[in-house]
DNA sequence: ATAAATATGGGCATATTTGCCTAAAGAATT
DNA sequence: AATTCTTTAGGCAAATATGCCCATATTTAT
């Protein structure tokens, strides 16, 4: 495994990204070709291995059809 | 000038952010020490310069006492 | 107008992400 | 059990982000 560092909420963000796409009955493979990302990005996004950009957040919301502020409804250490 | 690719919603997302600091009183010095950011980092997101990342977005959430969901709060383009 | 505070701009080295690829593991179906 | 679908894992090169530094511009206050 990698996990470098102890990165903000990328774990619980992926934990979160993978129930949304699985509830809207998207493949890993289906969400990339919509989003336009990599496949294995979208694996490495939801084992939280990467802390991936705005963009690719906003772009993987918008093949989700959901608002990007979805993605972030975790638990954030304060 | 930077910006080569067009990277979905990253301008508005700065101007989002812009926006939310000075209605805190923050400077992006003080945003950047409480969120443990360079000064320099604050400007470039502001000004829709860089893709930053999600424990960023985290850590500038925090740092602002509000849910990261809020910097979210833009208009994405369908 | 001057000074002080804030923000921009850029360069540079390093770290991280990303796409592309292949192999293999795991899960579901027949 | 075998086949197929789905996900994980890892390597690699190129692209991008990040921190650190310093100089300049812009804004705000005196």
């Amino acid at each position: 495994m990698k996990q470098l560092r102890h990165e903000q909420g990328i774990k619980e963000f992926g934990i979160n990204l993978r129930k949304i796409r699985e509830s809207k009955g998207f493949t890993q493979e289906m969400l990339a070709n919509k989003a336009d990302i990599e496949i294995s990005q979208i694996s490495r996004i939801e084992r939280g291995i990467i802390n991936t950009s705005i963009s690719q957040i906003i772009n993987i919301a918008n093949a989700l059809g959901i608002h990007p502020k979805e993605l972030f409804e975790i638990e954030v250490g304060e």
